[in-house]
RNA sequence: CGGGAAGUAGCGCAGUCCGGUAGCGUACCUGGUUUGGGACCAGGUGGUCGCAGGUUCGAAUCCUGUCUUCCCGACCA
């Protein structure tokens, strides 16, 4: 049977779920727009969180919980984090079932058990943090407060797209609070900084790091730091944010400190994200036809090894062989599965793999054995090259390594090429239409324009990049003065 | 929330116009032959046709209502 993933750039939606679908990753859930994450897609998501949860850990954050339910009056005191929220969270107003009278078996909501205040399901966990926050924090001895939370959240979106948009998503959310301005934009770029390196060195993803416009920045946020990456149909996507809060959340839930002068201050915040969506991004920026590509440093299996044999005999001489290889690569911290299932033939089991985004796969047969080899092929490049079984563990430690890298120069050259400058309004249209990818171009600046742009072509500002040189320029739409470039681009 | 499409076996679909025993592919089970890129042969299991009403001797099919999902917009990480 012939794989059923077919790709092309116009049906790229139906390519993704499919994807996403057939690879093992994730499924849709019976429940409205919300996704069931299957063992391989949580084994990724796993070694995600994990590297990531170091890496604040190394920069001084500690783990804690709060409650999922968050009471409206809480949820609506920072005013313009709840006006932004509003429209898309989910409301528990019972809290008791009864019989149905009318049908035997069924149940309908008691009205008796009507909530006196409603509770709002965390879309964000600014609200019952901070007011958590207010009894934590009195003097400056107590900050900075450096708390991060794994958990899910809830947004009831209109349209809904696996993990890239689901009504229901896991991620992390660091809230931090602190004594000074200078030190609080200092915790938004480092773990801005953070982001970039996980999504780099990890997913192996290039990203821009950059600030959002007003128009895209986060609701109640003083300024929202981001990393943008592009997707290969020419498409951006946000793959995490970092928020300066300023003084607002401190002011609505009255969180004050008395600093070293013994005067009483508002504390400084920040709030900063990642979430499932990073495994849409990975999906969408290394995948092809023939299923996922992952790179060696998040896959959650870095080696396959696939017997072949024709009979018992063989498959003994052959397990022994693939038996000392699973030792050696697993005295590397290589991991390794060894699939001698007899129910599947090899076949099968390469395009199965293939389709897993395994990154290396060893194939060991009769015609190996007689001449001491394995069959080693990279998923990222589909080449094949018979390897002396000698020696070979420190050749797939070395191959597993350049994979990572190819994979990130791969990446990285595509977005490269597909960031443009554009000078003139029609051929930033036309950049827009026919090329895609990231638009490099002068913006006057004002929200007007910026809504101006995106009626006429779907596209926002992504960002303004942080290393963006300074340079003279006439806003594409307007005419204006500019100082500097900004991105453009068509998003998820 | 606006515009389109679709709900029939685990999955993918035909059948609906023109009412008359529930079909195909795949998956699954059994036996045998196979095994270097998703094997083949034979036999078999599995479905109150999304749900609720209505018309009819008889409804997957016609009528009414309803729910859900997908796609395209607006909103969003």
């Amino acid at each position: 049977m012939a794989k059923e993933i077919t790709t092309r750039k116009e049906d790229y939606a139906q390519w993704y779920n499919d994807l996403v679908l057939k690879s093992g990753l994730a499924d849709y859930s019976a429940v409205r727009g919300c996704m069931i994450i299957k063992p391989y897609g949580f084994a990724l998501w796993e070694i995600m969180r994990d590297a990531l949860d170091k890496m604040f850990k190394d920069t001084g954050h500690v783990n804690a919980y709060f409650p999922l339910f968050v009471p409206k009056s809480l949820f609506e005191a920072e005013e313009t984090n709840a006006e932004g929220f509003a429209k898309e969270v989910a409301v528990v107003t019972h809290y008791r079932l009864k019989a149905d009278p009318d049908k035997k078996g069924k149940l309908i909501v008691d009205p008796e058990a009507k909530l006196e205040e409603e509770l709002i399901i965390r879309p964000t966990s600014e609200a019952i943090i901070w007011s958590t926050y207010k009894n934590w924090i009195q003097s400056y001895r107590d900050l900075p407060l450096l708390i991060n939370q794994w958990a899910n959240v809830v947004r009831w979106e209109m349209r809904t797209r696996l993990f890239l948009r689901t009504a229901e998503f896991l991620w992390q959310e660091g809230h931090t609070a602190h004594a000074t301005k200078e030190e609080a934009i200092k915790e938004t770029k480092l773990i801005l900084d953070v982001y970039a390196d996980f999504v780099e060195n990890w997913m192996a993803l290039p990203v821009i790091k950059g600030v959002k416009t007003p128009n895209e920045r986060f609701a109640g946020a003083e300024d929202t730091y981001c990393i943008e990456a592009l997707m290969q149909d020419g498409k951006a996507l946000q793959a995490g944010t970092s928020h300066f809060l300023g003084q607002n959340f401190a002011k609505a839930f009255d969180v004050k400190f008395t600093d070293k002068n013994n005067n009483l201050d508002y504390v400084w915040a920040t709030s900063w994200g990642v979430s499932t969506r990073l495994i849409g991004a990975l999906v969408m920026a290394h995948s092809d036809d023939d299923g996922l590509i992952l790179p060696p440093k998040i896959a959650p299996l870095q080696a396959v090894i696939i017997p072949i044999y024709k009979n018992e005999d063989e498959k003994n001489r052959v397990d022994e062989k693939a038996h000392e290889i699973v030792k050696q690569l697993k005295e590397l911290a290589i991991s390794v599965k060894y699939d001698d299932n007899d129910n599947n033939r090899p076949g099968w089991k390469f395009t199965e793999y293939e389709m897993k985004g395994v990154p290396v796969r060893i194939a060991i047969g009769p015609r190996d054995l007689a001449n001491n080899n394995a069959e080693v092929a990279r998923r990222d490049t589909k080449e094949k090259k018979t390897i002396s079984l000698d020696g070979i563990s420190s050749y797939i430690k070395n191959l597993l390594n350049e994979i990572q890298q190819n994979i990130y120069n791969r990446a990285k050259q595509y977005r490269d090429e597909n960031i443009t400058e554009a000078n003139e309004w029609d051929e930033f249209v036309k950049l827009l239409d026919e090329k895609g990818g990231f638009i490099s171009a002068h913006w006057d600046g004002s929200s007007e324009t910026e809504e101006k742009i995106k009626e006429q072509t779907k596209a926002t500002v992504r960002c303004i990049p942080l290393n963006a040189k300074q340079e003279d320029g006439k806003c594409i739409l307007t005419g204006k003065l500019s100082t500097q470039r900004v991105l453009f681009a068509r998003a998820y």
